[in-house]
DNA sequence: TACAATTTTTAGGTTAGTCTAAATTAAATT
DNA sequence: AATTTAATTTAGACTAACCTAAAAATTGTA
């Protein structure tokens, strides 16, 4: 079995891997994870140790295949868990994440294939990520962020790609939520914030870095 | 906060002071935890350190009044989760206490008050055990071992003081569930063994060992 | 291409939790 | 009370995960 650590490690590089490309360099891992570079490089050593990622001196990590399906697993009990916070026990979409963090480790199977039976079946999380299945497999759907649009575009609300409980507050309380629809009014050129009607009632005008965070299905 | 480690071993001497009268010794624990009696040592250091415990070399160790609210913590946490799996997720009695193990760690004091509400404020957990409140008060009915029972009496299953998974299989299998009524016909005198009527229905005769594992309230 | 800046690795240490073997203290037995 | 046995502690070491500071490699730039 893998140590709390070295799973947060693989986690850290399935996110980075998918963001950023494919190879994943030793100081994004250890901004990401907040520990030094130095500390990073061992643990990259041992993973690759365990054939979990190939490594290469000075180059950066990539997950191997088996790497890969622990790293899925880890996230699919992450989201799970999180989908169980707010549908079951009334959470909050910004207060589950770092209970998630912790539940995300708890080792079984058998677990977590009837927490999934008992959610329904989910196949997204309370902030529109898709949940892998059983296999590691992701059936993830192409995403466009608001920053992207043009006035006269529509698209409702899918996803977003900031976690952070002010941010998610902030949506909220806006009525910017998962499964709203947005039609765009208007950009803004000399700051690129965006005008936008929600649901066809309620017209808002946000920032460009928060429309970046904005993920819609068109 | 207290790492896990340090939360096992305020479980354990939780666990034994309840049993054993009130100070537990270093071997008792090295047992229950399953490490060596130097390493006992070690740690009973740093928890009298933090004041968790009050320890006197060579004596032994008892928990303090926050010794106690941090290991009662625990075990209302294990005791919740236990529910929540045989309750929600439809594991059987025998199945869930090495999860429940791990989840008793899970740290979040929201979370656990809300699982409690979401059970429906269970009192027992599902072998019997009560569950301690949010303040930690455990409120434990008087039980009695089977074994100490004579012919005509009756009494109902109430719990079980031994918890490993052959033993809960054995009860299941025999009609010894919780809340079962047992009417005592025979003690044969010359090994202990009990024959008893389970629900006015079913005979049985179980060893002295099984009896004095079974707890019934009268 | 040569030098400077940045990134990454190595070297050497620390802490928590564990272990074995030896020493010490307490308990039991003669 | 003396001696043997059992329980407990101490001493010394190990591993995982982390750190800082210094060295090495890579990358960017003049
Ligand atoms: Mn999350
Ligand atoms: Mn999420
Ligand atoms: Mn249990
Ligand atoms: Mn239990």
């Amino acid at each position: 079995m893998n140590s709390f650590t070295e799973e947060n490690y693989l986690k850290a590089i399935f996110h980075l891997s998918a963001e950023d490309g494919i190879v994943v360099s030793t100081n994004k891992i250890s901004e990401t994870i907040n520990t030094t570079a130095a500390s990073v490089t061992d643990m990259l050593k041992k993973l690759a140790e365990k054939k979990l990622i190939s490594y290469i001196k000075y180059q950066g990590a990539t997950l191997t295949q088996s790497g890969r399906q622990v790293a899925a697993a880890i996230v699919r009990k992450h989201r799970l868990w999180e989908v169980f916070l707010v549908d079951k026990l009334g959470f909050k979409w910004d207060e589950v994440h770092e209970i998630a963090e912790e539940l995300e480790h708890i080792n079984s199977e058998e677990l977590i294939n009837r927490l999934d039976h008992f959610l329904g079946l989910p196949s997204n999380d309370p902030h529109g990520d898709p949940i892998p299945d059983s296999q590691g497999n992701i059936n993830q759907k192409k995403l466009l962020k608001v920053s992207k649009l043009i006035p006269g575009q529509q698209g409702s609300i899918s996803g977003v790609s900031e976690h952070s409980s002010v941010f998610l507050q902030f949506l909220e309380k806006s009525g910017l939520t998962l499964g709203a629809n947005l039609t765009i009014k208007d950009v803004m050129p000399f700051d690129g914030s965006v005008t936008l009607l929600i649901n066809d009632l309620k017209e808002i005008t946000i920032s460009r870095e928060v429309a970046k965070n904005i993920l819609v299905m068109i």
